[in-house]
RNA sequence: CGGGGUAUAGCGCAGCCUGGUAGCGCGUCUGCUUUGGGAGCAGAAGGUCGCAGGUUCAAAUCCUGCUGCCCCGACCA
């Protein structure tokens, strides 16, 4: 991609609303653009992490045995008047009125939807286990909006949802999902710790929140130190052996990890000194079982072996993509900007032309520029009419993972300058060393 | 929802107290010179001063109401 043909609304200055350095660098580097409070425009650069946030999570969704669907963001009050949740979700629910003054709303989460969906279809034991997921915006009117796609009103979110004829089958499906999780997490860059957390209005008495830690995080969490040397599963991991899932989920369950809410001081005061570890945290994930809670209500019933119709077992499991961009911003950046993991990037490969309209670095960027495009490698070719110093600004602030510097002093030695955002580390190297460096 | 702020050019701000031609920096546009860490010179464009009322000969400025947005707290993927 040329710049020159992009889109790519940088700011110098910092916008006086955004507070934390994630919402600073998503404005500054021309990611997303307000609209109204906790609403916000995903601008090309933004709307390409977010799509390779949502690859991974859906690779890691379907490996784990999920399947994707995908439920309309407007839903129906009645469906919600079966669960009892129309009264009791209050004013974070937006609801609106059809042409015909039906009560509608704009969907927060989906477990009645889901649960309408199951019932409609599923008779029998022998259809389950079940994973549906999808991945769909939700609104929700929060109280106080803030800190930019960190919490917004309007939100991307995964959310599975797992239908199970037994508490045991719902067990090995929370299990498969709390794995998928770290994987998923994992993938992006970010160490994620599971934390005893409380159920609010989804309901159920078993959840763990997945918690990224970072000092600007919402949440106040206290867990185990050794957590952060814990290796996360690979991906041959098999999802299907029940004592394997457990095995997994029992040690990243085992020591002390919780939430303010959940917190207990005694136990926590029982770990060794330097084990403990205090922090901030953003929530990334949660994962949810809740039994009965919405197919009793809601008559989704299975029969089992014994032909007795009971109701399905359930479970939720959310991942909001659109925090996950600040969420990673805030973990990798520094004082010029985003330090992108190579996963999330929105392109991989810089190519900055330090001399632009001189025939030569205008020969060798083009020639570089066609061949990464030709191994479909994502790159960005700064092809403005721009000073050295000021590509090298733009290039660090959205935090491309590599940059190719290509300049009248390097060229003059058959060399470019191959430079690593995440450390600065930079070599010069032949042009076609750079290529195959780069996989090109 | 309680408390506190704020609204002037694309962005960051001054002007308001003490009413009288709307300003600065950055960015943008044109030209020339420059080209390895956000260049220099010269010129130019760009604003119903959030909205609605009121006071006044005269309102960005004073008064009233409304709205948007931000911050702190309580609540949340």
């Amino acid at each position: 991609m040329r710049l020159s043909r992009y889109f790519l609304p940088i700011l110098r200055e910092t916008p006086k609303e955004a507070e934390i350095a994630s919402h600073r660098l998503m404005l500054r580097a021309g990611m997303i653009r307000q609209e109204a409070a906790g609403i916000y425009a995903l601008l090309p650069l933004g709307l390409r992490v977010l799509d390779k946030v949502c690859r991974i999570v859906r690779e890691e969704q379907n490996r784990s045995g999920a399947v994707e669907l995908l439920m309309p963001t407007i839903q129906s009050a009645d469906l919600w008047r079966e669960s009892g949740r129309y009264e009791a979700y209050g004013k974070e629910m937006l609801r609106i009125k059809d042409r015909h003054e039906r009560d509608m709303l704009y969907g927060p989460t989906n477990e009645e939807m889901i649960t309408e969906i199951f019932r409609a279809y599923v008779r029998s034991y022998k259809d389950l286990p079940l994973n549906l997921y999808h991945i769909q915006w939700k609104f929700r009117d929060e109280v106080r909006p803030r800190f930019g796609l960190m919490r917004g009103r309007e939100f991307l979110m995964k959310d599975a949802y797992s239908f199970d004829v037994d508490l045991a089958g719902a067990r090995h499906a929370y299990n498969r999902m709390f794995v998928a999780y770290l994987r998923t997490f994992a993938r992006m860059g970010l160490r994620s710790i599971p934390m005893v957390a409380e159920t609010g209005p989804i309901g159920g008495n078993l959840s763990h929140e997945f918690i990224v830690l970072a000092d600007t995080g919402e949440s106040e969490v206290f867990c185990h130190r050794d957590y952060l040397d814990f290796e996360v599963p690979g991906a041959d991991v098999d999802f299907d052996s029940i004592a394997g899932m457990q095995a997994i989920v029992d040690k990243w369950t085992g020591l002390y990890a919780a939430t303010a809410d959940k917190h207990d001081a005694a136990a926590f005061a029982e770990l060794a000194p330097e084990k403990r570890l205090s922090a901030r945290g953003i929530e990334v994930g949660q994962v949810f079982y809740f039994g009965t809670k919405y197919s009793a209500p809601m008559k989704a019933l299975v029969a089992g072996p014994d032909g007795v119709e009971r109701p399905v077992h359930m479970g939720s499991y959310g991942i909001g993509p659109t925090r996950l961009l600040p969420a990673i911003i805030e973990v990798f950046h520094d004082e010029a900007g985003i330090k992108w993991p190579d996963a999330v990037a929105p392109f991989t490969v810089a190519i900055l032309n330090l001399k632009q309209g001189a025939s030569d670095t205008d020969a060798a960027c083009e020639r570089l520029h066609s061949a990464l495009a030709a191994k479909g490698i994502d790159t960005l070719y700064h092809d403005l009419d721009e000073r050295p110093g000021s590509k090298f600004a733009t290039a660090d602030l959205i935090g491309i993972p590599w940059q190719i510097l290509v300049g009248p002093r390097g060229l003059a030695e058959g060399k470019v300058e191959l430079k690593r955002r995440f450390d600065g580390s930079r070599e010069l190297v032949s042009p076609a060393e750079a290529l195959a460096r780069l996989g090109a």
